[in-house]
DNA sequence: CCACTGACTACTT
DNA sequence: CAAGTAGCCAGTG
């Protein structure tokens, strides 16, 4: 069985909307364990192909990417541009703009 | 139970 | 801005 931080996180990132993303920080501090951002990373790795997650919406606190060149990277900057979310220059995600913020009550169970 | 590993972060050089 | 560093903590063996 998983933590309860754990599915927390799972939920948490269920609802992330298209178009939208999740520092790995954030995901971490909502499912409560504000220091928990590397846990997150490790469950999309483990967890996204049985869970159908949408992982591609998580990236780090600098607005990029975390996965390395053909590692994922590519895919994962795709898949996001598909649903609207603009890089800049040096592949950032303005944050001020894409950046999540979760409504007070609205979860759906896991 | 101990040791090790990260798709991380914030801080300091 | 780049590189190094010290915390972080659940999963895995």
């Amino acid at each position: 069985m998983y933590t309860r931080f754990t599915q927390k996180a799972l939920n948490i990132i269920y609802n992330i909307p298209e178009g939208k993303v999740l520092t790995y920080g954030r995901a971490a501090a909502l499912a409560g364990k504000p220091n928990g951002a590397r846990q997150i990373s490790r469950l999309l790795h483990s967890m996204s192909r049985k869970h159908d997650l949408p992982w591609h919406r998580i990236i780090n606190s600098k607005g990029k990417i975390s996965l390395r060149p053909s590692q994922g990277y590519e895919l994962q900057k795709a898949l996001l541009e598909s649903e609207g979310v603009k890089f800049s220059k040096s592949d950032t995600i303005d944050l001020k703009v894409y950046l999540w913020i979760k409504p007070v009550q609205m979860e759906r169970p896991y």
